[in-house]
RNA sequence: GACCUCUUAGCUCAGUUGGUUAGAGCAUCUCACUUUUAAUGAGAGGGUCCUGGGUUCGAGUCCCAGAGGGGUCACCA
């Protein structure tokens, strides 16, 4: 790939730093005292500081200048003065260093002294500075004015995603996605150790994809020459802990899905699960609804949050409602009792489509997530699925067509599935036994069954309760982010295509000097066929023209050497 | 998987009915400037108009195919 003129001049910049003792790369560590955010907010005079970061922004008055200085924490502006920076006669530092031969992006690490403008503005004044790393390709121009309007913003989600890394340079508020991003899962961590739950890792790498309903990922063991799949749900894996004796268990739990793609679905995804014995659905959605009050909290500093305009209330309690009163409320279909024909002549009657691979509990959960899920914006618990559709669940302790699962819904969009776990085994059999009629019916999100999870059950499961949260998408309702490609850092993209670019070996081979080589294949002429549209006396001059225009400091090419890299390749 | 839509300078974008040498702001380079902050002033350079075909005297613009992105739907507890 051909590079830009910046990405040249850069380049050059490199080279004559080099030449002037400056190493652009060194390897000490630079020991820092200060950062920009926590500098600013306990700003005062004269304090002497040393600080490191990327030059964001450069405004060069003749002897003085300012820098914009970014740091981990925000930016800081630094004033330059020649001859505060270079007291002796030597002005090189900043004449040439500073001025010409550092760009926008670099890493510097300066040392100096505090102090405030005329216009009011916290400054440094520096003292000493430090190449720490030459950046060779030019960041986006992104500006912001005296408004907080953002000009040239860096916005293509494509060059964004792809890399991140520049996005997160250029863009304040993507960092802060992701530093919110972390308060979440640091606040469900420290209330989990605090209640003396334990963080375990389950296997990722399954025989059996279990705990949900949904194509996996497919590998390969050669040395046990088995398939394996990667994880859809580490469930059965925490449910066989509690078996095993720990009171509560819990995983972020990276899972895969071999599915669509879209605003709300990457195929890796991240899901916090929880399972605590002796509890059951009502204490789970005690928990639930005060441990997303502390996030919120934890986010925006109150249990308030703002979604597309819309003000979510995360102040527990949260309103629950059964699925047939859901139902009811929002179709008028009361679903109790109705048979799986009956369920499918409603469902055509309000036009929604159905097939004959769908039993008793996909009719209702298509009429929930067709005319009802969609209405609840505020934390609402829907409680009491139909028993055909939560084939992990305990059977309702009042009525055994329903099941003791609830969903929390939040902005019309799943956040959480939680249940009182089913550990009668035998039951558990059965269930999974329907779930294999209902795949042989054509169904092919139906469970596969685990024998040796049905085993574990055998030894006894105490009573428990579990709850699976969605992070990506509560991470989305937290940072008013509408895509969960926003929410996370490396979101799956198809791969990027790059050129193999050319093969400098073979312009070594050819004679071309070393000094030449890059200058050729910028200047257009990287393989054989490119010299063969030309005579070795058009080539000589295209290239020495090259090397005036671009006052390239290497001897100019002679028409003898010329002729003997056509000689070559001949 | 289907449909819609986008791809022009490092970034954000104009580009008329198909018509001269493809433009702007920022960024870059040169010069000036010792408290600026979207610094300023003067000047300059920078393009595989996503790729490949086609129509045409002539294509950034029209047609076909492809690649990549975005959106809607389907799929997805």
């Amino acid at each position: 790939m051909q590079r830009s003129e910046q990405e040249r001049i850069r380049r050059e910049s490199l080279a004559t730093m080099r030449a002037l003792g400056i190493e652009p790369y060194p390897a000490a560590s630079f020991p820092v005292s200060h950062r920009s955010l926590s500098l600013s907010t306990s700003f005062q005079n004269e304090l002497d500081v040393t600080m490191a970061g990327r030059i964001m922004s450069r405004r060069i008055m003749g002897k003085a200048s300012f820098v914009e200085l970014q740091d981990s924490e925000g930016s800081f502006q630094l004033y330059l003065n020649r001859d505060e920076l270079c007291p002796g006669e030597d002005k090189t530092l900043y004449n040439d260093v500073f001025k010409k031969l550092l760009d926008r992006g670099d890493f510097i690490g300066i040392s100096g002294v505090t102090f405030t403008t005329q216009t009011g503005e916290q400054s440094v004044k520096v003292k000493s500075m430090t190449v720490l790393s030459k950046s060779l390709k030019p960041l986006p121009a992104v500006k912001v004015d005296e408004d907080g309007k953002v000009h040239d913003a860096f916005s293509d989600p494509e060059l964004r995603y792809r890399m991140r890394y520049v996005d997160l340079v250029v863009n304040p508020s993507v960092k802060a996605t992701f530093e919110a991003r972390s308060k979440v899962i640091k606040t469900i961590r420290s209330s989990f150790d605090q209640a003396g739950w334990l963080e375990v890792d389950t296997p990722v790498l399954q025989a059996i994809p279990g705990g949900a309903a949904a194509r996996p990922f497919t590998t390969h063991h050669n040395a046990l020459d088995i398939p394996l799949y990667l994880r859809i749900a580490n469930e059965l894996y925490l449910k066989r802990l509690i078996v095993g004796g720990f009171e509560g268990v819990y995983e972020f739990s990276r899972n895969f899905r071999n599915e669509g793609m879209d605003r709300t679905h990457n195929p890796e995804f991240t899901v916090m699960e929880l399972y605590v014995a002796y509890k059951d659905y009502h204490w789970m959605m005690e928990t639930t609804e005060r441990l997303l009050a502390d996030i919120c909290t934890a986010v925006h500093g109150q249990s308030k949050a703002t979604l597309q305009g819309v003000k979510i209330d995360f102040t527990p309690p949260y309103r629950r409602v059964t699925m047939r009163e859901a139902i009811l409320e929002h179709t008028g279909i009361d679903i109790h009792g109705k048979s799986e024909d009956e369920l499918r002549t409603e469902c055509t009657r309000i036009g929604i489509e159905t097939d004959d691979s769908m039993g008793k509990g996909k009719l209702i959960d298509e009429i929930f997530g067709e005319r009802c899920e969609a209405h609840f914006i505020q934390p609402t618990f829907i409680m009491d699925y139909p028993v055909e559709m939560s084939p992990l669940t305990k059977v309702h302790r009042d009525d055994d067509a329903y099941t003791e699962r609830f969903e929390l819904m939040i902005n019309g969009t799943e956040i959480a599935n939680a249940y009182s776990e089913l550990n009668d085994p035998d039951d558990q059999r059965k269930r999974f036994e329907d779930q294999l009629k209902l795949s042989e019916r054509g169904d092919d999100e139906a469970m596969f069954i685990d024998q040796d999870f049905l085993r574990a059950l055998e030894y006894g499961m105490p009573p428990t309760s579990g709850i699976g949260i969605g992070i990506d998408r509560l991470v989305m309702m937290l940072t008013n982010q509408t895509s969960i490609q926003e929410v996370l850092l490396f979101p799956q993209m198809r791969p990027e295509v790059f050129d193999a670019g050319p093969d400098l070996n073979a312009l070594r081979t050819w004679g071309v000097p070393d000094t030449w080589i890059q200058h050729v294949v910028d200047a257009g002429f990287s393989s054989a066929e490119a010299l063969n549209e030309l005579t070795p006396a058009g080539l000589r001059e295209r290239l020495n023209g090259y090397r005036k225009k671009n006052k390239l400091d290497i001897p100019a090419l002679t028409l003898e050497e010329v002729e003997t890299w056509y000689a070559t390749i001949a």
